[in-house]
RNA sequence: GCGCCUGUAGCUCAAUGGAUAGAGCGUUGGCCUCCGGAGCCAAAGGCUAUGGGUUCGAAUCCCGUCAGGCGCGCCA
């Protein structure tokens, strides 16, 4: 369809261009909201008309009689409601086409840009929580689909290894546990256990002002590389990292490069980014008496200043941030050493970047990008925006324009779900409609138990429905159907939309949710392999959609038709930035597949032409929804 | 105070400015001698918070009101 609607564009373009002003006109399509009204809708005689000051109905009368005839996949232009131009498309040759593009893999067209996603980039600190989730497989979803679109993609895991947040829990093993490195390095989980002391720490800071002066020393001995202070934070960076790492893995979510914040600063990123800063006058040094001695940034849109270098010299969170997308746009002029960090199952590595030569140079360059998605939680848009103008500001507009902010809403939590969990609710925030998630107040779902969770529940129905399915086969397909369920969540809401956490929702493997999704491929999977086994052809004697009785055929062609629109899907989900668009796509045609099963049977069917053409449509559903599913990360087990 | 976002069925959410506002959950009632019931079919449920405006056309855009959320730090 998308190859379609691009020649269809051309050829309306070509054969109006006489007739009507097309200039800054985008000749736009749309399945109809009904089947009668054709299989392709444009509303260009609407917007011909508001731009002429005409009747759309005339207009619309006008093109239709020009295009009557002339276009090579349409049967018939006809106009309807008031001016909408509806295109009857020649079926069968539509048909055909879908299904010979079953036998040729989707090429995707060649893009030279290279895109640079930026996800996850969790405080190594302790686990991961479900907020974290909602940024990670938002991430890798859009990853997906722009590698899918062409695109050459990198991930990138930015890790401030180097904040106050880690110091937090240095000063919480060392000081408060009063733990050496060895005792620290023999914690079994100690991502887990830094989640506990995370939070109890920061009670105390909160309590204590001396407490909270301590802490600061540990920042600060931290950033002065003094022992055991340094060592620790290392240590502690780096494995919580991998836990995360792990984590994520086990949603099938892969990076590429992992971002150290602290080689941003051993390198002397932000030096170079701050030459071209004070060049071009964009930091300055602050006027306000109240921040004598900072270098800041004026924030238009805010009409703030922000701080920038602190006035005890110091680099803050944004500074190193502008550095560092700099370093993404390669605009900065330097480059990072690297070492390897990890190699996932497929043989894949992943690279961390260093701040000196470790061994041989990595195959591969890193950076480099022409576009860049930060996927980060609103709550930073603020200095985002500022990031994107500074970029304008030093004179790259184009790097400007490429900066996106993926934003989306935060995950919170239902009063109820607080209470589930056994925590405490504060005077007032009963009445509130949600709670925000927070690391710091030990108040959020750990990711590794809500994957325990949703396992567990899956085993518990791989049981009930395969009893004879022996343990290991059942925990390995419980695993993949628990990974469904999270991903599909996490990604069907709009990015605006407030997730309010919910066990019962998130938990909930029926209806639209991932295993539906699921469930839906491995029945139709069985019908083929059936069909296979009895040596049933799916390509055999259909020349075109005649031989369907005539109730089952405009059905028929409405599921050709909606099938169709993968790419356009794709497209449209990474231009509106709503990649929740694809799950309602992927869930739609789930539920027009077992629909369309259940009234009309395909093995049962004694017409061998019939039989063969309702294979053939079970084929394409198969393709399509494979291919949307992989996008969302969601595998289709062999049975459930 | 300033900025951004949100308000749609009992609940949770969809809906390129387009044709009769759709799903899931919950409720009620059907469907397994039938390709696997994590499924299918049907019913009930809506003045799209509210008042104006723009438009051939508004849940969607603009202005006001009400209600809620999030930002605005020499934290990251």
């Amino acid at each position: 369809m998308k190859s379609l609607q691009d020649k269809l564009k051309k050829e309306i373009a070509a054969l109006l261009q006489d007739s009507h002003d097309l200039s800054g006109v985008d000749i736009s399509f749309s399945l109809p909201a009904e089947r009668k009204f054709g299989d392709l809708s444009t509303t260009l005689a609407f917007t011909l008309a508001k731009k002429t000051g005409s009747k759309p109905f005339v207009l619309a009368g006008d093109i239709a009689a020009r295009l009557q005839g002339k276009l090579a996949a349409v049967a018939e232009v006809r106009v309807a409601g008031g001016g909408f131009l509806n295109f009857f498309l020649h079926r069968d040759d539509f048909f055909l086409a879908q299904r010979r593009s079953l036998a040729e893999a989707w090429t995707a067209p060649a893009r030279r840009e290279k895109v640079i996603v930026e996800h996850t980039s969790i405080n190594p600190n302790k686990s991961a929580h479900i907020g974290h989730l909602r940024n990670s497989c938002l991430g890798d979803t859009l990853a997906r689909c722009c590698r899918f679109l062409g695109y050459e993609v990198e991930v990138q895991n930015y890790i401030d290894d180097t904040g106050i947040q880690v110091a937090d829990v240095v000063w919480g093993l060392l000081h408060y546990r009063r733990m050496d490195l060895e005792a620290i390095r023999r914690i079994p989980d100690l991502a887990a256990y830094l989640w506990e002391l995370y939070a109890e720490v920061n009670r105390l800071f909160a309590d204590d002002e001396a407490l909270a002066a301590q802490r600061r020393e540990v920042h600060k001995k931290i950033e002065e590389k003094t022992e055991p202070e340094y060592g620790t934070c290392r240590h502690v960076a780096e494995q919580v990292l991998l836990d995360h790492v792990r984590t994520m893995e086990r949603l099938g979510i892969h990076y590429d490069l992992l971002a150290r914040e602290s080689d941003v600063i051993a390198l002397d990123f932000f030096k170079a980014a701050a030459a071209e800063l004070a060049g071009r006058g964009v930091m300055v040094p602050s006027s306000d008496p109240e921040k004598q001695g900072c270098l800041v940034i004026h924030y238009d849109r805010e009409k703030i200043e922000k701080i920038i270098v602190r006035s005890n010299g110091t680099i803050t969170y944004v500074g190193k941030d502008i550095a560092y997308n700099l370093w993404k746009f390669d605009l900065l002029g330097r480059d990072f050493h690297y070492r390897p960090f990890h190699i996932y199952p497929d043989g894949r590595p992943i690279v961390m970047t260093s701040s000196a030569p470790f061994g041989a140079p990595p195959a591969r360059s890193f950076g480099k990008g022409q576009r860049i998605y930060n996927v980060i939680d609103v709550r930073q848009s603020y200095l985002q925006n500022l990031i994107a103008q500074v970029l304008v500001q030093l004179g790259h507009p184009e790097a400007g324009a490429n900066f996106v902010h993926f934003s989306y809403e935060m995950v919170a939590l239902t009063p109820a779900c607080v209470r589930e969990m056994g925590l405490t609710l504060e005077p007032g925030e009963e009445s509130k409609p949600y709670i925000e998630v927070s690391g710091r107040k030990g108040r959020a779902v750990k990711a590794d138990d809500l994957i325990a969770m949703l396992e567990k529940k899956s085993l518990r129905e791989v049981g009930a429905r395969n009893p004879e399915l022996p343990e290991a086969d059942a925990r390995k397909l419980s695993r993949v159907i628990a990974v469904a369920a999270l991903r599909y969540f996490m990604v069907k809401f709009n990015l605006n939309t407030v997730i309010a956490f919910d066990f019962k929702e998130a938990l909930n493997f029926e209806g639209d949710s991932g295993p539906y999704l699921q469930y839906a491929v491995v029945r139709l999977n069985s019908i083929l392999k059936k069909a296979a086994a009895a040596d049933m052809d799916a390509a055999a004697g259909a020349a075109g959609l005649a031989p369907l009785p005539e109730g089952e055929r405009e059905l028929y062609w409405e599921l050709v038709l909606h099938l169709s629109l993968l790419e356009v899907q794709v497209e449209f989900a990474l231009q509106n930035h709503e990649l929740s668009s694809l799950a309602t796509y992927a869930y739609g045609l789930c539920q027009k597949f077992n629909h369309y099963y259940h009234l009309f049977p395909v093995l049962a069917e004694p017409d061998p032409i019939l039989r063969s053409l309702r294979l053939g449509l079970v084929l394409l559903f198969k393709h399509k929804i494979e291919a949307i599913l992989s996008l969302l990360g969601i595998e289709v087990p062999e049975r459930m």
